[in-house]
Order: structure tokens, then C-alpha cells, then sequence
DNA sequence: CGAACCGTTATTGTATACAAATCGCTCCCG
DNA sequence: CGGGAGCGATTTGTATACAATAACGGTTCG
């Protein structure tokens, strides 16, 4: 990560996850050459990834903006999401290794750990979190779906960064983590689809009621 | 597609479906700025593309190759191009307008128009296919669904190329867009999504016994 | 005879200067 | 008073030169 198109990636993408940047506002390449500290080749590297991972977007004359994303937009991701990784949890029920399994046990172990604390420790919880979402995902075996998924877990755990999260909701992630263990163990991959299934889907709704609380049918549909 | 950008990624993408260039060949980018006709800055952004596109990967130190495609490959992008499409399919069965079905309609016409010729003008018939499952797609209004079926809908349809299609495939994919339609028509969720499966799912299979006939469990899991 | 080291060459990465395009403003004309 | 053409300023796109890094080959030492 020292290259420094990496190094413009990393800052430039912190910045826009600090909330310094307004939805929809205009950057220029200038601008995130100096927030990144390097010439403009590299940030427009940078720029492409983001671009990819749909953290900014361009106007059809190739200016910059900051993404803005609607209640739907998250929606869309979260579903998105389920269905690939639903399917990654199938696959990997398939051809998960007893050492494979061990290693899940032990990540879950660590993210109980950083819930039971005299106060959570949630960054430390989302590291495992992602780890195991990880390592369910590199089982799975198929480089485009991985591809797929990166962008798609990316994004929303950016705009978590104001979440606060509910101890039930910690302790809820760990059981089900453990049943999906439970899945793989017995190899049993439509238990695990399913599994992973009401976990995201549960994920999805208690992250919509924090960030974006009802949302109806009035904006949604209509545009 | 005038910018030197665009046009090197045309370039290169066509010299590397021309076949000039093997599988698994060291490529640089000054090579493939040569045959661009331009500078080795825009074919960078043109081969960032083409990486995305799994058309071209890169060695862990960076140095450019030509992908080449395992039949495994082929089959995961043909799997996750179906899960995706047959969501496409559902959600556009709730969403697609009369005027939208109406042009479906239009555009499986010309497609049938392209089989029953003297000679089946594939080329036309393929143009049509590409539109119909883009109208499908673009009607499911799901911005991430449809960026990712591009990228698995164009890799294929390049190795293509060589493909000789008999005329029963050619109708049976007529017939299978009659029954999408119909099933638009009807407002059937359900129906389509099952349509778009089997769909795709004999065009896998069609598709795979030219390019790599057997491929039985041989190669495939062991590597 | 083999293997590790070092210098050369090839290749990718970055900075900078310049070209092309776009934007926003003013000014002119209807 | 409104709309559009033109112009200066801003922004993105491209070329080129140079820096950093990785591959290659030869040599030397064990």
C-alpha cells in the first residue's frame, strides 16, 4: 500500500467516508491530488476505483461528485448482496476443509470476545465480521463472485461509520455466524444459504432503521 | 468514441479477440500503445478496463497477460450471470410498461427476421439478442445489477467469435424471448424468473459443448 | 556443478507540461 | 427582458520524461 495511486485510494476514499465532502458536491482532480499528497496520474487511478465502487460519480461531461445514495440504492446493494453471498455460502458448505471450519470457529470466538466487553468493542467486532464474511467468500471458490461481493461489502460498511449498533443486534451476528458454522460442519449447503440468507437480511433491516428510518412509498417509486 | 481512451480500449480489445495474441502471453503497454496508436497513458485506463473485464490479469508484480479462460471460468460466469439474470428478469416482470413489452416485441421480431433467411445472418441475430436481455435488464432499474451483467454478458459473447450456432439454438432462443414475453405480459414474476433460467442455462450448455466438448472431472477440480 | 549475488535491461509507476473540452459569465441582439 | 454567441477561466485528457521496481543473465564463490 505504498504505491502511490494505493496511498491516493486509502486517502482519498477516508475523506469522503469522514463526511467532510457533501453529497453531490463537485471535486476536482487538483483538489484530491493535494488531499492524497501525490500528482493528478495516480489520482485519477484512485478516482477510477472509486468511481467503481460507486463513491463518486461523473456527470456525462466528466465531472467528478460526490455519490449520494438513496434509501433504494442501499435496498438494492443489500439484496444484491444476499443473492451472491447466499450463493458463496452454498459453495462453501461444498468444499469448506475441517481446518477451514476451525479457522471460522476461531474468528466467531474473537467477535463474541469484542462484544462481551465491559463496553464492545465495535471496530474490533466489524474486523471479524469482515473476516469471516471473508474467508465464507474465498471458499466459495469463484474469483468473479469475489470480485462481485468486495464492492458490494464495501460500500455499506463505509456508512456505517455513524452507526451505533445495539448490543442484540452483536449477539444476534455471533448465533447466527455459529449456525452457519453449524451448516458447514454437517456440510449441509441449502442450511447454509438459508442461514446466511435471514442473516443479511436482517443485517439490511436493521441498518435501514438506523440510517434511513422509514423512507414509505412516497420518494421511492414514483422517480 | 473519439477520445484516445475509448479508442484503445476498442483496439485492444479487439486485437486480443482477433486471436493475434495467446492466452497466458506477456503483453506491455507499450506494445498495446503501438497497436493503439496512441500513448501509454490512455491504454493504462484502457487496460484497467479490459482487467475488469477478466480479459487481461496481471501478475502479482504487476507485468500484463492475456487471461486465459478455464471451462470452469466459463461455467462461473455463465452461474452468476443466470442468478443475476433471472432477478433481472423478476423485477422487470413488475415493472416493465406496455410500451416496454411492445418494444421487446420489436426487437424479438428482427431477431426471428435475422434466423429465417437463406442464410441465417448471425451477426444481426446476436445484436438483437444483446438488446432484448439489455431492455430486460435496464427495465429491472437496478443500477449495480446492471453494471455487473455487463461485465459478465460481454466477456462471453467475445469468445463467441469462432462459435458456429446450429439453427435450432438459434429458434429456441426465439422461442424462449416469446415466452419471456408472454410472461412480462402477464405480470409474472415467477414465470420469467423460470423462463430466464432455463434460457440461459441451455445457452450454457450449447455453448460449452462446442468450445471445450467434454472437460469431464479431468482438469477441472484438481488445479 | 550449483546457487546466490550483482549489474544490466526491460517494464511499470509518477510527475509535469501541454492540449482539448467544458463551464460560467458577459455582452449583444431580438 | 430573455436567449444565445463568444470569451476567459477551469477542468479533464494526453504525451513525454523520468523514477522506481522487477526480470534476466553472467559471474563468482562454495
Amino acid at each position: 500500500m505504498s504505491r502511490a495511486s494505493d496511498q491516493a485510494y486509502q486517502k482519498i476514499r477516508a475523506y469522503l467516508l469522514s463526511g467532510a465532502a457533501q453529497p453531490s458536491e463537485q471535486l476536482t482532480e487538483d483538489q484530491l491530488a493535494q488531499i492524497a499528497g501525490v500528482s493528478r496520474t495516480p489520482v485519477r487511478e484512485a478516482v477510477r476505483r472509486l468511481e467503481d465502487e460507486l463513491l463518486l460519480v461523473r456527470s456525462d461531461t466528466k465531472r467528478l461528485f460526490v455519490a449520494d445514495w438513496s434509501r433504494d440504492d442501499i435496498e438494492e446493494m443489500f439484496t444484491l448482496r444476499q443473492m451472491l453471498e447466499c450463493h458463496a455460502a452454498e459453495r462453501a458448505a461444498r468444499r469448506l476443509s475441517r481446518a477451514q471450519v476451525a479457522q471460522l470457529e476461531t474468528v466467531n470466538r474473537i467477535l463474541k470476545d469484542a462484544i462481551e466487553r465491559p463496553v464492545p468493542d465495535v471496530a474490533r467486532f466489524l474486523e471479524a465480521n469482515r473476516s469471516f464474511h471473508e474467508l465464507v467468500i474465498d471458499a466459495a471458490h469463484s474469483p468473479r463472485l469475489g470480485q462481485m461481493l468486495a464492492k458490494l461489502v464495501e460500500a455499506p460498511v463505509v456508512l456505517r461509520t455513524a452507526r451505533n449498533y445495539s448490543l442484540d443486534d452483536l449477539r444476534q451476528s455471533a448465533r447466527d455466524h455459529d449456525e452457519l458454522i453449524a451448516a458447514f460442519a454437517a456440510r449441509d449447503p441449502e442450511w447454509a444459504r438459508a442461514v446466511m440468507g435471514s442473516h443479511l437480511r436482517r443485517a439490511f433491516h436493521s441498518f435501514a432503521n438506523t440510517v434511513g428510518p422509514a423512507a414509505g412509498e412516497s420518494t421511492s417509486e414514483a422517480a
